[in-house]
This record gives structure tokens, C-alpha cells and sequence, in this order.
DNA sequence: TTTTAAGTTGACCACCTTGGTCTACTAGTT
DNA sequence: AACTAGTAGACCAAGGTGGTCAACTTAAAA
């Protein structure tokens, strides 16, 4: 992947504009069309530096895949807390997770996107074993240990899951839209978890079974000091 | 848009021929990085008849596009029928009909989804208003005229529409992952539709309030005798 | 101070693809 | 025979590609 470790020892900001410029041209054109010409450019390096750190253009989208799964796995999927066992609180905190993500690491998250479009990569078999290991373990991590006593009885909880599933899915793909072009630092975020929140709590109403007043507080993790 | 009707009366094979191959290749590359030289390749004409057809690339676009979203008025958004005031009927209808038109024109509608992706296009404003003038019909078509009693009174009716429209979105979207690749005509759509109607059984139970038997029977349209 | 080595640059290369033109040709009609 | 609409594809200048390499700078070592 690297030739030597020259690039890891780089001065931070330089590695850091060196991975954002690639993550970002990558990520908007694929794979393919990429040009390193421009990477080079946006990152302010010479073209020779580029091919100095790396083999070549696949080594550095390898590099940058393995950096992005390792950063989804210690950021996003090491943090879901399984302990939690009602499924809307378990999509709420992955949610709020996300958006943490993506909020911190937007270029890394539209790379992972972009490279779950490409369809004629080839992985070696370090990343792609990483990849799948990632893959089953998000999936465990939402479904696993979940209380199906919640839902109504009337009510096949697999599909209550997929519903609830797509509902969130959906909820986070319009919003995605409508905050496109908008600065990160500009969003109130706190008006759209509320938003989000009443969302839940119409799930709630038309899945679960009554429990009068047991989840007026969705919020467990309250104590966050965090804008969103 | 078309220098003059030669192509228009074109030996209908031929026409489709090179509208299909455009539009394949616009889908999937984009406009920028679609190929004239790969489009007349897969038609199987010589360069030069398409810039005999049309003044240039950009031309070939607006006519495609024209071409689809006359397409999606008459054989998608004219069919809907609103008299049905029951949302849930209604967008089991849309569904229908949309999926229809997917499996007779899949080249048309893989080019609009490629469209609305598009960033730097501009349209001349025939084909721009005609693209609003749809938007608006399709928004009322889906919209109007339902019937809110339906609904449970302990949940927002906007918020229950919502949710619903979400979750056939996701149904459609998994399904579509799980028949990629598949052959059209070698799918059993009828198993899917029962699936999908289950879904909707689903989101009943869930969203309006309890009238036993009454919905039992969802497709009104069991008349038809397609196998989809 | 001199030598060596690591880090860095961008001009350069051979190659490929692009949208569009134009000459030459065919086939059918007058 | 003359004309014309339809057709093909070689050709063009322009511009981009991933990757190389000789030349240069910087800094540490001897």
C-alpha cells in the first residue's frame, strides 16, 4: 500500500490535506475517472510526491479504503451500545452516531458511499476480509439483543423492523437533501432531532403496544454537551 | 433539437436502436463522460449519422430527455387514478404502475434517475418548464384528495404519510438491489407483489385505525392480467 | 566544510479519448 | 444520366491520462 513509511511520518496537516484531496476527488469522480493530476493539485504537492508515498493510483484508493473502515470501526460501530434492547432507542443513538460521523469525517463517509457504487474494484484480500468483518459486524450491532416484547402482538416484528428501518432510512436521506449545500457550522442541529424525535415517537405509537408514559424521554444520553 | 425529421422517420428498429443506446450510455457515465463514439458503436451506425440526426451532444440530451418525460406523463402520471382516497390503495397503485413502467422502459427510467443527479445541466426552458409542470402533477397526484379519516386520530396524519411513503420507498429500493442483475422475464412478480401487499397489511395495522375486515381485500385492479 | 541521503518538484512522455467534420460512397428516384 | 438523401468512418486538434526522471533543495552526518 505505502512504499515506505515517509507518508506516515509526514507533518499531520500535510498527510491530512494529502488524504482529504484524494478522499474527495475520489469520492466525486470514482474510482476510474479520478485524476491525479488533480489531487495533487488541490493537495498542494508535487506530482513525483504522490508517487513517491504510493505505488501507484490504486495503492493510494487501497490506503484510503483501509483508513476509512479502520475509522468507521473505532468511531462509529466500537461506540453502538448493545445494552440498550428497545430497537427505536438502539436506531436513535446509531443515528445520532452517524451524523457525529459524518459531521467530523464528511469526506471519509462520501468516500465509503462512493466506493460502495463502484462496481468493477478489486480489493486485496487484507481489505476486503476487513470490509466483510465490518459488514456483519454493523449488522449484529443493530439487530442483535433487541426486546421483540416491545412491538404490538397483532404485529410481525421482522416486518415492524424493516418498516421502522426504511421509515429512519428515509427520514435520513431527506434530510441529507434538504441540508445539501448548507454549512456544517450554520445547522441547528437540536431542531432536527427534535424533528427526528417525534418522528420516533409516531413509531412508537404505531408499533409498540400502550404503555402510557413509560418513553416520554427518548433521550437517554441526555447528558451530551454536544450542539447536535 | 433534431436538424430535421429524418430521423423521426427513421425505420422504428433502427430509431430505437440508437434512442436505447443513448440513452444507456448517458445513464451510465453521465453526460460529461458519455461517449459519442461508444453511443453509435452500440447503435450500430456510423459516426457521422448522429451528427446528421442531431446538431451535437447536447441536442441528442434535450431530445432523450424530452423523449422520457413525455414518456412518464402518458404511460405513469395520466394512469394514476385519484378516485382512490384510501393512501395506502393509492400508493399501492403508484407502485404498480410505476414497476410496470420499469419493466417496459427500464432504459428511460434508469436515464431519469441519471438526470436528476446531474449538477451542471441547463435546459432550455421548454424542456425545463415541461420537467416542472411533471414534478407538480406527480407531487398532486400522489397528495391529493386523500382521505384523512382513515388515519388513527392519536397520530399526525402528515407525519403517518410520511412514514408510509418512506417505507414503500424502502421496500422498492431493497427490491430493486435483490432483483439487480436478474432476468426481467424470469422473475415471479407475483410472489413479490404478495410480499409487498403483506408490508402494506403492515403499515394498515399500524397506521389506521381498527375496522375489522374491512380492507381485507387490497387490489381493487385484481382485474389484470398481466403477470405483474 | 564536505559528503551523502532524503525529500521534493514539475516538465515531460507515450498513449488514449474526445466531439465534431468532411470526403467519399451507395442506392434510389427522377 | 443526373441528382439527392442517407450513410460510413478516417481524420483532426485539443486535451487529458498515469507515471517517470533529472534536477534541485534541505538537512543531517562525517
Amino acid at each position: 500500500m505505502l512504499i515506505n513509511d515517509t507518508f506516515e511520518n509526514l507533518d499531520l496537516k500535510k498527510k491530512n490535506r494529502i488524504i482529504n484531496a484524494a478522499l474527495q476527488e475520489f469520492s466525486e469522480e470514482g474510482y476510474e475517472r479520478a485524476s491525479t493530476n488533480r489531487i495533487v493539485k488541490a493537495a498542494g504537492i508535487g506530482k513525483g510526491m504522490l508517487f513517491y508515498y504510493f505505488q501507484n493510483k490504486q495503492s493510494l484508493y487501497h490506503y484510503l479504503l483501509n483508513y476509512s473502515l479502520d475509522l468507521t470501526l473505532n468511531d462509529f460501530l466500537d461506540r453502538i451500545d448493545t445494552s440498550e434492547k428497545d430497537f427505536i432507542n438502539r436506531m436513535y443513538q446509531i443515528a445520532r452516531l452517524k451524523v457525529k460521523l459524518f459531521a467530523a469525517h464528511p469526506s471519509i463517509m462520501y468516500f465509503l458511499s462512493s466506493f460502495m457504487l463502484e462496481k468493477e474494484i478489486t480489493l486485496p484480500d487484507d481489505i476486503n476480509e476487513k470490509f466483510h468483518k465490518l459488514q456483519t459486524l454493523g449488522y449484529s450491532k443493530m439487530y442483535e439483543d433487541i426486546d421483540y416484547s416491545l412491538f404490538r402482538q397483532d404485529i410481525d416484528p421482522a416486518k415492524a423492523f424493516q418498516l421502522i428501518q426504511w421509515s429512519i432510512d428515509g427520514y435520513q436521506e431527506e434530510l441529507k437533501q434538504r441540508l445539501i449545500g448548507k454549512n456544517v457550522h450554520s445547522i441547528h442541529f437540536e431542531q432536527y432531532w427534535q424533528e427526528f424525535y417525534d418522528y420516533l415517537s409516531v413509531l412508537r405509537t404505531a408499533f409498540y403496544h400502550k404503555e402510557e408514559g413509560k418513553y416520554d424521554n427518548i433521550a437517554s444520553e441526555s447528558s451530551d454537551k454536544e450542539v447536535w
